[in-house]
Order: C-alpha cells, then sequence, then structure tokens
DNA sequence: TTAAATTAGGATAAAATTATCCGATTTATT
DNA sequence: AATAAATCGGATAATTTTATCCTAATTTAA
C-alpha cells in the first residue's frame, strides 16, 4: 500500500547504505538484501536507478559496493528516494484515480483526503536519510522482520 | 497508490449506486461503468464482490440491476468498501512493507507515519457512503475525469 | 598476469493485477 | 412459449510488477 515493492526495498537499502556509511564502512549487494531481506538480483536493479539517480554511489570490482556520503545523506529527503523509484505520482494522484481531481473539479473523497495527503507530503519533504539512518543506527529502529 | 484499482472502482461504484438509490433508481452495469469511466466485465467481477459482502443488493433478469437501499448507505462506511475488495492491509500494512512493524519494533519512518495512517484510519471509518453519494449528487464532487 | 569479487545491464521468467470472453441462469415482456 | 435483457461465474488473455539468470566490464590482490 502506497508504496510499490520496488520502492520499500529502495528506501530500506538508502537507509542501510547510509546507516554504514556513517561509520565509513561501503557495503555490497549481498550485505543490503541481507540486511533489508529482499531479493538480491531485484535489489541490484532498485540500485542501479539510485546511483543513476545520484542518490547512492558505487564501484565496482573487488571492494566495491554503495555508499553515501554524510554530507549527501543530511540533504536527501525521503521523496527523493521515492521519486527516483516510484517517479512522482505521489504529489498529484487521486485516491480515486481521477485524472483531474483538484478543488474544482473533486472526488467524494477529496475534501476529506487533502488535509492527509498534504502531511503524508510534508513528511516526505522532511524526513532526511540521515534522521533515518541515525534511528536505525542506535537501535530505534529496523529494517527487517 | 493507497488502493488497488479494483477497490478504486469498488468505491466509484458504490458511490454512484448508492447516488442512483436516493432517487429510488436501479442501475445496471452498463450503466454503472459509463459513469465511472471503467471496463464493463472487470467491473462486473468487482460488483460481484460487493454482493457478496452484502453492500450492493443485485438483481437478475430484465429490469434487473444493483441497488443499495438508503438506510444502509448511512451506515455502510468507505472502510467496508474498501475491505470487501483489497482485504484489510490498510489495517495493518507498514510503509516499509515489515510484518512487525509496531511501537516496540518500528521501521525507520513508523513514528512519522503513524499519524498519517491514524487520520486516514479515522477517515475512511467516519466516511459513509451517503455522505459521498449526496456530494456527488448535488454535484459537489465527481466520479470521473 | 591471473584469479576472484564486485557492479552493470540485457534477456527472460514468474507472479500478481487488470481486463476480456462466453455460456449459464434468471426474469420481465411480448 | 419465445425473446430479450440482465447478473453470475468460470476460463482465459493482456499487462504490469516482481524476480531471476547470465554475461560483460571493472577493480583489487596475490
Amino acid at each position: 500500500m502506497i508504496f510499490s515493492k520496488a520502492c520499500e526495498y529502495g528506501i530500506k537499502a538508502t537507509v542501510f547504505i547510509a546507516q554504514k556509511s556513517l561509520n565509513n564502512e561501503r557495503c555490497n549487494l549481498t550485505d543490503i538484501s541481507d540486511e533489508i531481506d529482499s531479493p538480491k538480483a531485484f535489489t541490484a536493479k532498485i540500485l542501479q536507478k539510485l546511483v543513476k539517480a545520484g542518490i547512492v554511489n558505487s564501484s565496482k570490482g573487488k571492494l566495491g559496493g554503495f555508499g553515501i556520503n554524510m554530507k549527501d545523506s543530511k540533504k536527501i529527503k525521503l521523496i527523493d528516494v521515492i521519486t527516483a523509484i516510484d517517479g512522482n505520482m505521489i504529489e498529484k494522484t487521486c485516491v480515486l484515480g481521477l485524472k483531474k481531481c483538484s478543488e474544482d473539479h473533486p472526488c467524494p473523497v477529496h475534501n476529506q483526503f487533502k488535509f492527509i495527503k498534504k502531511d503524508l507530503l510534508k513528511m516526505v519533504h522532511k524526513t532526511t536519510l540521515s534522521d533515518m539512518s541515525k534511528s536505525v543506527d542506535i537501535g530505534l529502529s529496523c529494517l527487517k522482520i
């Protein structure tokens, strides 16, 4: 619900990579899919998207892997990860799927939902990768089970 | 996002049926899929579910069709339609897909999202079919485009 | 220089969701 | 009784999403 499975994996992967990067550790695909409990090959595809979007950096070869630098992780917001993978549907979509749902042409739940959507957007625009990865790092939250 | 296409169609269909029932008119599959802009055969399947769930009543034969009695439409909540079609995932699912996301075992966005989820649940538990169908009936909201 | 470990990326497969088709059944009208 | 119009329900098809496989390219280390 809300996000595609790919997007869920993508968020968890970036959070994990950011967490490792807190301690200056790079991580590879195996680490990631083990830690977030996701199918390896599928996760690899998602990581490619994140690399292309400039959210994650990657290096090939032995000792290769993925990383996110600390400065970036403070700037990167949840919305950036979501958009990189699911596109920007979250911004525009109507709960009932109307193409032009708006104040002037609302669906039957537009007015009830608009505040919820506003809060949701506020949240994904505010929450940073740094916030999430630190919370995982100090054991306040988890990435699997 | 949030709801499956089937669920979107299901909500719009029930709202339309309820609206027609306001004026004691029954409607048939063609009316419905025309009015909510949905594939006919697929909509038929969804209506079957709604009939089995006791949300919509149906009758066969010439002059047959679908209806919802007025009293019911005041009692039936959005959540009932959603549950009839998508099951009760909305109640339990975690944004990041953790199976056991909870206060004691939260995902990295659990605390940011819990208030939004609460509002969403409140909304779907409060909004009735009657609310939505009346708003459509007086032209305050639309079911397509 | 060779071997091993890694990401990149194309091709394909599996599963889930969405959509269609068709015959059976029911019911009102003629 | 025959016909037409409607839902019901099983089978199937198309599309999208999720997942896997395999080869190539890259990089480190022995």
